[in-house]
DNA sequence: GGCGTTTTGGAAACCGCTTTCCATAGAGAA
DNA sequence: TTCTCTATGGAAAGCGGTTTCCAAAACGCC
């Protein structure tokens, strides 16, 4: 077992004190060229990597960011934190990622874990009241919401009551009376989409019904079937809160024996790599995922290198995708 | 801006010192039952955490694990990170994850970046030479590879070359005789599958053709389309590397007019959480990405509680589902 | 050659916690 | 009452870097 190469040796090796390793490698201060080329020269020799957690002991700072999401499971936030990634890699940041469970238990303790290990943090999808995120943001820590519009909280969010408001319109338009809108978790992105919606039947004269989604997913739309099936007058349109629970619906519709788009239009929000592979293929608002975790990314790097008094808030926009799922042709 | 309470503010609030602290807060020394209450009363006053770096820099344990995994968009990766953050929540370690996005270079960075962080690596679809990865491994700092069988390496992975044999042979039962294998990147997981792969077809006595996907993924699959339309003899069935690459393909034989089963059958390896939903549904061995992700925790876990000197190899297996994509029914 | 600047590089304090070692006090034994 | 032993808690030396200051050397100029 080779024990690792310190600041020491290096400097030995050198024949230079640490903290003239240290200010070569750092590009601190400017040294005679002679001297950095022996330092350059003794730590490649030795192999030499700067122990990380010393490092950030003595700087206070460790160059990572913290994302934490709410489902690894979900399209959207594997997506987003691709984005995240290559923006953090542009400007040499570290990413730190953790899955919350859709547990906010779970999510106050990686948020914790990370606090501790990261310079700030984006938080995507959070369970967490807004009181708890408010008190979790500093200027020294920062915290960028993804989905979550918070006063005094840096974020980034798509305008989804728009995208809602363009959604159901689409769905009107199609001919259909009785849109039930299939409702997520009750945060702010199940809010705005809500009320969009409602808003979007009201302009037309229609009577919304709202169900709501046991989990925002698979098996959450699978078993809005029944609920579906239950209500009355039966829907001949629904709105997913998101497309896994789009998907999971149109699987037990078939199995029902219901048609999508014929007896049922479907259409959700989200960009499931698959919504076009589907048969029917599906219709949804197309939320730029990997954008918004390229935004986040960007903007807390921003922070973290101006802090800034007030809470910057970026705002994205969905697109329609129409696709078999609503289109009905008579 | 608060600055965070260091043990000393502890220790001066209980009327103790820096060391009595951190004992009774680490439990290392028993204390007079005085003591220990007015310690965690000061602590709980004051809102103390110790500070993380310092405490890693001084014990040089961070009771962190780091997970690097091929791609976050791969439903494969996310499903086994899954069972990584259950197993190691249980054990109270956290889980720092990577994507690599198939790129070697950013995943050598990327694991420079976890060693300092971690105690040990788990290395989920590696795309690094066998050499690179024993260089990593170390008593410790143990690796351990998913998907990957490298002499003294400790590694958790599929009896791929069983599941090939099987799921060929599902196919050659179902009375295909142009069987065409679409092959991954050329690393272990491949290697076994096309192995299996032609030893089926040998024993039933038919002749391998083997095209190489572009990337294994949506993408892939669907570019591999035209190789299989450019193949002669026209294949009746296909073997795909992995689901993503089948419901490409899936989806892009389904613009040709091709009709998936009747005139190519088509199986994969996978566990894509929507491998049952689509039209036709696919067939493929069930790999058991989840429970990988789970046992690799356990064992690396285990192997920083007490290191061993063997590398321990940990196998599973896959299970056939066959669904429409392969049932030919005349 | 003398003097004021720059350069160059080192000493030492510090980041915040852990841990070893040691001193003291109180309990129990003789 | 004295002595030994154990329970309790503190001092100080790390862990491995960074950074502030300061001293010495080298330089330019008159």
């Amino acid at each position: 077992m080779r024990k690792p190469v310190r600041i020491f040796e290096v400097a030995r090796e050198a024949g230079v004190s640490p903290s003239t390793v240290s200010k070569v490698l750092n590009g601190t201060q400017r040294m005679a060229a002679a001297t950095e080329a022996r330092v350059w020269k003794a730590v490649s020799k030795l192999g030499y990597h700067a122990n990380l957690h010393a490092q950030i002991l003595s700087t206070g700072r460790s160059r990572a960011l913290g994302v934490v999401i709410l489902d690894i499971l979900n399209p959207h936030f594997t997506a987003l934190v691709k984005g995240a990634g290559q923006v953090a890699a542009e400007r040499s940041y570290t990413v730190l990622l953790a899955d919350a469970e859709e547990n906010p238990r779970r999510e106050q303790e990686l948020i914790q874990s990370l606090k501790a290990r990261t310079d700030g943090l984006i938080l995507a999808g959070s369970r967490l009241s807004d009181e708890e995120i408010v008190a979790l943001h500093s200027p020294e820590q920062p915290i960028v919401t993804v989905g979550r519009r918070i006063a005094g909280v840096p974020s980034v969010t798509v305008d989804e009551y728009t995208a809602s408001l363009q959604l159901t319109s689409h769905l009107i338009a199609q001919g259909c009376k009785h849109i039930t809108y299939l409702a997520g978790p009750p945060f702010w992105v199940n809010q705005e989409r809500e009320r969009g919606y409602r808003d979007a039947l009201q302009q037309a004269g229609l009577a919304p019904q709202v169900l709501s989604l046991t989990t925002p997913d698979l098996l959450g739309g699978e078993q809005a079937s029944a609920l579906l099936w239950a209500a009355r007058p039966f829907p001949d349109a629904v709105v997913c809160y998101n497309d896994l629970a789009a998907i999971g619906l149109m699987a037990s519709l078939k199995t029902l024996g219901v048609k999508v788009p014929q007896e049922v239009a479907v259409a959700a929000f989200g960009n499931h790599p698959l919504a076009a592979h589907l048969s029917p293929s599906l219709t949804h608002m197309e939320i730029p995922s990997r954008k918004l975790g390229e935004l986040a990314t960007g903007l807390l790097v921003e922070l973290l290198e101006c802090p800034r008094e007030e809470a910057i808030q970026v705002i994205q926009y969905a697109v329609l995708r129409p696709r078999e799922s609503s289109i009905i042709r008579v």
